[in-house]
DNA sequence: GCGGGATAGTTTTTT
DNA sequence: ACTATCCCGC
């Protein structure tokens, strides 16, 4: 990021703890800072030299903030105002958390290890409950609960109320409940006209049951996390108060993500003191959608009066064509707070925008100019690509793969969401308590072993019916006659096995214990019979698995990282393309970025559109901001005029976001591809190969549709297709009626994908045809012919 | 209890 | 078009 990232002051911070708590080494620490203060750009510097009272920092992308956050806290602790354990410092992802700590340690040395209450809002809540467990009716070793075990609980408990899963599903209960959580709401303080939105007036009561349910099973999900320490402080005033003493600094990264619960979490802790320093960038909340709230940046000043208020907004990432499109672009949204880029930097090159006839170019089109990097020695681990939804990389993979460019796709199933991993975790959490139901129930069958629906439930019924963990009803099951002989041998065999497996873990270290367990179990075998290509990634995952457990001093202490940590750490540090959706992408840099899909419906996307209206449609804008500002020195933006959608063909307009860039700071490129087309037809094997495919084809409709339509988006006069002209005044898809309207209403013409049609709008170069087979379409009017 | 055909649902995602 | 999940017949 800056250039003066090197510390000039980490060998006064390389001392020994102990060391640095004399006053000599404190006051030498801080005679450090100020040398390292003047490297800061003033805002900065007021930033972190505000130490006392509530700051909130409005840090533009690519401002520094990081580095604001982490000077802060050696800032800190080098002028005595707190010691590393009494400072909280809350990330929204494990990754962020772990940076911070790692840079902290470049500021002031091994004293960072000192900063336990460095993490997620997640780590943090679980420290804290651990503490006070009994006193929100759990016990210090509760479980973390994960998507599926929860899905399952909720399940439990619409069958309980005898109401109909298939009309209501638990899915839908989840995330309603999910929601309430993360507005603070615990199921007493619903309110009324909410409760009844699940199944006819039950949701409240629902809730009610699921959390009992998760009290009962000593479990928390993750939404518990933090809503239960909310209630453990404003039950336990006492509480609350040792940890307002404890944290004497409070500093948020991320703040525009901050949800209801996770707000009023802080509002709580900060209350007294009121050193707390938010940062946060109000043009990259991308989470409206998950619950998270711009308005809790908003409201900071009235939250905090006499807050100061710092705006950072040099940029020191990207170059200046791209950052005024970016800036452009989001200067259309209205509810922000604004803040303007600068930077220092050169213009750079201009934001590229190359339109393709189908998402199949689109990605050919990329991987070709992804080629042509490489082959600059352009490093790969410095390109990405960002789409907006996860359906877009199928074909670009596929491209890449064809092409041979190792890529890396950042995001999907993490590694303990992973079915294995799920499955050998239930199983050390049975070997570790008799008292998990869940784990239980999600093995027992695993690999099969006969003990199918039926047999459960029986455990089920008598279980409940003399209140013991299912377990416990297994075993006492087995020694009646109620079960058949083949389901009851197989229980026998099990429940012995996991009594051996639990004495063996009070001797064993863990990672043995585990290997053991997956071994005798059948589990390991049941993939390894399984011949298919994933199989054998499972059992790599299994390896890692067992492997990462050695680190661990119990299993306890392994079973948290796991359900809160764990991550899978593929392909990390080769030299590979970057694949990943716009919301992954955020707070990551690349040289070069490609923005494929910037089509209406897609991008913005339309179900944002539809469900959230202008919020959402300010949110997509958003994430566009976020797109381009992760370039550092090339954006390159694509857009398809056909993309298939659940399978079926549409055609599609350029996004709007398009014409909200400025003309200036944008070249339109014409899609090389057609010229590739072009050439083949000089020699005659490639071209009568080639000849009557569909992209010959399209290439004639171009190229007739370009000789006799002035209006076309593409530039005239290029003959490359790289360094074209820009069209200044002339962005595409234009919506106003500027040019000539060379289409009629009632007209007669061709579309290559669609047929034969009628003419039925014009709405500058974006025409709406009745066609005669695919029904009323909008379609850009470069990709029609006139009917004679 | 298991495997194969029907069926529904497909934005974004952390912890 | 693709997939994950469900349901039924064996």
């Amino acid at each position: 990021m800056n250039k003066n990232d090197s510390s000039p002051f980490s060998d006064d911070f390389g001392l020994p703890a102990a060391k640095h708590n004399s006053l000599s080494a404190r006051a030498r620490a801080s005679v450090s800072v100020q040398g390292y203060l003047t490297d800061l750009n003033e805002e900065q510097r007021r930033a972190v030299e505000t130490l006392d009272g509530p700051v909130l920092v409005l840090a533009g992308a690519g401002t520094g903030k990081t580095r604001v956050l982490t000077t802060r806290i050696a800032h800190v602790i080098a002028s005595g105002k707190a010691r590393p354990f009494e400072i909280l410092s809350v990330t929204f992802t494990n990754k962020a958390a772990r940076e911070m700590k790692e840079r902290v340690a470049g500021l002031i040395g091994p004293v960072a290890e000192g900063m336990q209450w460095l993490g997620t809002f997640h780590a943090i809540g679980t420290k804290i409950l651990r503490r006070h467990a009994e006193l929100v009716g759990l016990r210090s070793d509760f479980t973390i609960l994960g998507v599926d075990d929860q899905l399952r609980l909720m399940k439990q408990v619409i069958e309980a109320e005898r109401i109909d899963e298939k009309r209501w599903p638990a899915r839908q209960l989840a995330s309603i409940i999910d929601s309430w959580k993360n507005r603070g709401l615990t199921p007493a303080q619903v309110p009324p006209g909410e409760a009844g939105i699940f199944a006819q007036g039950k949701g409240a009561k629902l809730y009610e049951a699921y959390q009992e349910r998760l009290k009962t099973l000593n479990a928390a999900d993750f939404g518990d996390l933090l809503l239960e320490c909310l209630r453990l402080w404003r039950e336990n005033p006492d509480v609350l108060a040792q940890y307002q003493e404890r944290f004497r600094y409070i500093l948020v990264d991320e703040y525009q993500d901050t949800n209801v619960a996770q707000y009023l979490w802080l509002r709580l802790l900060a209350q007294t003191r009121k050193n707390i320093c938010c940062v946060g960038d109000d043009d990259q909340s991308i989470y409206g959608w998950r619950g998270a709230e711009v308005d809790n940046i908003l409201r900071f000043e009235h939250d905090f009066p006499g807050a100061t208020v710092v705006r950072l907004e040099r940029n020191y990432r990207s170059t200046g064509y791209i950052l005024s499109a970016a800036s452009h672009l989001i200067a259309q949204n209205q509810s922000r707070l604004g803040k303007t880029l600068r930077t220092e930097e050169e213009d750079g090159e201009k934001v590229t925008l190359t339109g393709a006839w189908d998402s199949e170019e689109e990605a050919r089109l990329i991987g070709e100019e992804i080629e042509v990097l490489q082959n600059r020695k352009h490093a790969l681990s410095e390109i990405a690509v960002l789409v907006r939804v996860s359906a877009q990389m199928r074909e670009i993979e596929d491209r890449l793969v064809t092409l041979g460019v190792p890529y890396r796709v950042i995001g999907g199933p993490r590694f303990y969401e992973r079915a294995e991993i799920r499955d050998a975790l239930a199983y050390l959490r049975c070997t570790n308590s008799f008292y998990d139901d869940l784990a239980f129930e999600r093995i027992v069958n695993v690999p099969k072993r006969g003990l199918g629906d039926a047999t459960i439930q029986m455990l089920h019924n008598y279980a409940r019916s003399t209140g013991v963990p299912l377990m416990e009803a297994a075993r006492q099951m087995i020694e009646t006659d109620e079960l058949r002989p083949k389901p009851r041998q197989s229980l026998r065999d099990l429940l012995t096995s996991f009594s051996r497996w639990a004495k063996m873990a009070e001797t064993m270290p863990q990672s043995e214990v585990a290997q053991t367990v997956l071994e005798e179990s059948g589990y390991t075998e049941m993939w390894q019979k399984e011949r298919t290509a994933d199989a054998a990634g499972r059992l790599e995952n299994l390896k890692e698995f067992v492997r990462s457990m050695e680190e661990f001093p119990d299993m306890q202490s392994f079973l948290e990282h796991v359900s809160l940590v764990m991550e899978a750490n593929e392909g990390e540090g080769e030299d590979r393309v970057s694949l990943m959706t716009l919301h992954a992408a955020k707070g990551l840099e690349f040289d070069t970025v490609f923005l494929p899909g910037w089509e209406e419906g897609l991008f913005p996307n339309q179900r944002a559109l539809d469900e959230s209206g202008r919020a959402g449609l300010e949110e997509e804008r958003r994430l566009a901001h976020v797109g381009l500002t992760r370039a550092k020195r090339r954006a390159k933006i694509y857009f398809a005029s056909n993309r298939r959608i659940h399978g079926l063909w549409n055609s599609t307009v350029p996004s709007r976001f398009i014409d909200e860039l400025p003309e200036g700071s944008v070249e339109v490129l014409d899609a090389p591809a057609h010229y590739s087309h072009q050439s083949r037809f000089d020699n005659a094997p490639a071209f009568s190969s080639s000849y009557g495919t569909p992209g010959w084809q399209r290439a004639q409709a171009y190229n007739n549709k370009k000789s006799d339509n002035h209006q076309s988006y593409r530039s005239q006069n290029s003959s490359t297709g790289r360094g074209a002209p820009i069209i200044e005044g002339k962005v595409i898809a234009r919506s106003d009626n500027s040019g000539d309207a060379s289409f009629a209403i009632g007209e007669r013409t061709f579309h290559m994908k669609f047929g034969p049609g009628t003419v039925a709008g014009v709405d500058g170069n974006k025409i709406t045809v009745d066609f005669d087979k695919a029904g009323r379409k909008m379609v850009l009017e470069s990709f029609l012919q006139k009917n004679a």
